[in-house]
DNA sequence: TAGTGGTCTAGACCACGGC
DNA sequence: CCGTGGTCTAGACCACTAC
């Protein structure tokens, strides 16, 4: 039942600290926006070395609960998340953010062709007379601050069609709008770590929670448009869906 | 473009050995289950002192790379996930972790009749006069291991008539089977970092993702039946759903 | 320049697991 | 018992930000 300590008995000063801060920023002592005390000033605070208020920052910013900036501060995070809808993908980004008071944008980092992974290329149905594709890297922004990295390989020929507007728009709604028509797409949800490279790309710290949204895009006759996966940071998005019954099945198979 | 540094230029010491223990773990060195050098041995291995050893350690577990045990060492991760459907939430957890070859077992923890937190008591249409509900919260195995915490709010009268078969099974399936038909689930999923207390359910370091799948089931006449949400370990749960093209919509709106 | 967080050290002691 | 990781200290130096 009480399978974590009473404040005092055996937990390590590091959680202790990190734990009363974390009560103090959620009762709101130290709202969203507010800078903590130095790393020294506590150490004077909670008579513990600096190693250890370090330690107990450590456990707050895997929290998510703040942020650490060399030569400001510690801060907490304001928190607020942007909502995609997975039953209408196609407004995905365009309708669905606007109408959430953000804008909306997209900076590229690469399109080349290039001889993707098996899985990809199985998936794509290339061949080994055609083993390239199209993949695209490019990271979508919120109000100018960045919150998913996608990841999508193209078949050769609607990438080399579709290289401008794909590479500035949307993707779905790009190959909509130029004929290539949605008939299935399937999807998973995951959650991982940020690793430093990725980490990098969306400013997160090492280990931050990242969804991931992997889709495949099927067009008219089964033919895959695209796929790939969209990497959007923990903090800033989710995913909503609503079920009806005609989805639900029954639970008797 | 390359926004990160080469190898050796001016990265911190503790980032450049876990970036190389990471290549290792990666590429097969090290493979799943296998063990890593102790914490002393790396540091005559890299000249430096065990602080950074630790340290690069951390951010290997921090991307979930490792996990360390004391009196053992630090071990590199098996990884497989389960994988939930959204588009067959009756077939949830039974049927589903069977066809994948795990079993599912629930661990209640508690259920009670409280008064819930206010954004719960609007959606179960809770009035003044009936402010309270019950509240279930329960961990979900397979084999044998903590994949999922369960918190569950139910109206008072659904509660008290399936309290034997709702602590033990699984709740959309339970209720289905109990005369109360599911008519529409809304759901979201996100993504959060787990907190101290969480992770002692899940066994999990505080910090680690965790994926929310947050819900509201409604029934006959739009009565909500129950809501709450459904805190599954990142490292081993994923979510599907196959959107079919009247699912799509088009992108004119 | 003063104050902040970031890195790194050398060393001590403790708690746990396995032999 | 020894080897492992976990905690904690005191102190040094650096890099960045703000004034």
């Amino acid at each position: 039942m009480d399978r974590q300590r009473g404040n005092q008995s055996r937990m390590p000063l590091h959680l202790v600290i990190s734990e009363k801060l974390r009560e103090q920023i959620l009762s709101g002592k130290y709202p969203p926006g507010s800078q903590l005390p130095s790393e020294f000033d506590m150490g004077v605070q909670f008579e513990v070395s600096r190693t250890t208020v370090r330690r107990a920052i450590a456990n707050l910013i895997n929290q998510g609960l703040v942020s650490a900036h060399r030569g400001r501060g510690v801060f907490v995070k304001e928190r607020q998340k942007v909502i995609f809808s997975l039953s209408n993908p196609l407004s995905f980004f365009a309708t669905e953010l606007a109408r959430q008071g953000v804008t909306g944008t997209i900076d590229p980092i690469s399109f080349e062709v290039l001889q993707p992974p098996p899985d990809i290329a199985a998936v794509l149905n290339l061949t080994n007379a055609e083993p390239q594709a199209y993949r695209q890297q490019k990271i979508i922004l919120t109000n100018q601050t960045p919150i998913a990295l996608d990841i999508a390989y193209f078949p050769l020929d609607i990438g080399a069609a579709l290289s401008e507007p794909l590479q500035h728009g949307f993707t779905y709604a790009t190959l909509d709008q130029n004929g290539f028509s949605l008939e299935r797409v399937e999807v998973t949800l995951e959650s991982t770590h940020a690793t430093h490279q990725v980490g990098g790309y969306l400013d997160l710290p090492i280990g931050a929670p990242l969804l991931i949204y992997r889709y495949v895009a099927y067009g008219e006759g089964d033919r895959p448009l695209v796929c790939g996966e969209i990497l959007s940071r923990g903090d800033r998005a989710s995913y909503s869906a609503v079920l009806t019954k005609k989805d639900l099945g029954s639970y008797t198979n």
